[in-house]
DNA sequence: TGTACATCAGTGAACGCGCGTTCACTGATGTAC
DNA sequence: TGTACATCAGTGAACGCGCGTTCACTGATGTAC
């Protein structure tokens, strides 16, 4: 059956939005086609209508969960009181919100392990994405120079990365918080001092 | 054939050893039982003589990994002046050796977002032996009571562990350079402020 | 305005592949007599 | 000391399964006349 003309703009989209959500929660390589599209309403053949291959589908997905994150921290950072910027986006970042909900979550945390082994093409892409959302939040962090302040923001929120990714493995509920409760302040006095 | 009375220790011993690195390398999923047990001039159906399953090799594996990035930690701590022992575990956490040897290295920069997206039981075998080596480095970390340092370990190694791993999928080596040597300032200075 | 045809998003069976796991078997050596 | 048997680490074919990908097909609607 032929379909409005922007359906297929409108499904891709749906694709892109389920896979970025499913990647982050299972993992790209625990994450199929077959169920993705399932979610959808829609059988895994008619996938290869709107992407070449599973890969170029990460590639977006992780766009799009990069985009995600940068703006739920940008949020944050926008009801901060003035000057207090830089310690609310640290705070939503390590925050129980974010550490319960790794599908709409930062694709650092969930991603960089398994790029990090993927071939050279795949981690320039994941590069190039990452980049231009350094870029944007590098704003809020301290420096003298724009490089000096891109690269602590690529260490800093690969660092609070790495430790909500140790936390979402706590099973203790407890401990889980008091580790996230540390990190803030551990990070916040990196970042300022 | 009948072999040795510590042979099958020994054969043990070697899988797990190279499990260890091959899971780190390529990941819990990237890295099958058939192929390991060809590294060792076995066949895969051996395999089952010494561990119920891949997951039991893979906590033993684990377990392994954790030892021995913590071995060469306090190998790098008994060589620097007295009151630089944390600050060398720093340095050579985030050094090229290290960066640059993933195998060989820290399973949680290797494998913490992957035991995250697991059931409870495999989380808190990770846990277990994950705490056994935050208790053996947390002496070299400051704090006022011993739960505060162990804290405060957990929080500093995750972090150094998410940094490591974005500078893992850095294609440019320069700027992998830049991002390591920014690290080891920002932990230096968030541990000991 | 009515009719014939082209389009193309989506369908679902089928493909090859690698995986974890099982199992009947092998055969050199330890043990019992 | 010599012989028969038990042991069990390792072998390799076979299993079911889920995966990414392909492809001949469908059929409602847009377009050409």
């Amino acid at each position: 059956m032929r379909y409005p003309a922007q359906h297929k703009q409108a499904t891709r989209e749906r694709i892109v939005r389920a896979a970025a959500r499913r990647f982050r929660t299972r993992g790209a390589d625990g994450a199929g086609i077959a169920a993705l599209m399932r979610d959808l309403h829609l059988t895994h053949g008619g996938f290869y209508r709107h992407f070449p291959n599973k890969d170029a589908l990460f590639d977006e997905a992780l766009q799009l969960g990069f985009v995600e994150i940068s703006d739920y921290l940008e949020a944050a950072a926008k009801d901060a009181a003035p000057g207090e910027a830089l310690k609310a986006i640290i705070d939503a970042y390590l925050g129980p919100k974010h550490c319960d909900n790794p599908g709409t979550g930062c694709p650092l945390a969930a991603h960089t392990a398994e790029v990090a082994r993927r071939p050279r093409l795949s981690r320039t892409a994941f590069e190039r994405v990452l980049r231009s959302q350094v870029k944007r939040l590098a704003k809020h962090v301290p420096g003298r120079t724009e490089e000096e302040r891109q690269l602590k923001t690529a260490v800093l929120f690969s660092g609070m990365a790495g430790t909500l990714s140790l936390a979402r493995t706590i099973t203790d509920d407890q401990l889980r918080q008091r580790v996230l409760d540390d990190a803030r302040s551990f990070f916040v006095k990196a970042v300022t001092a």
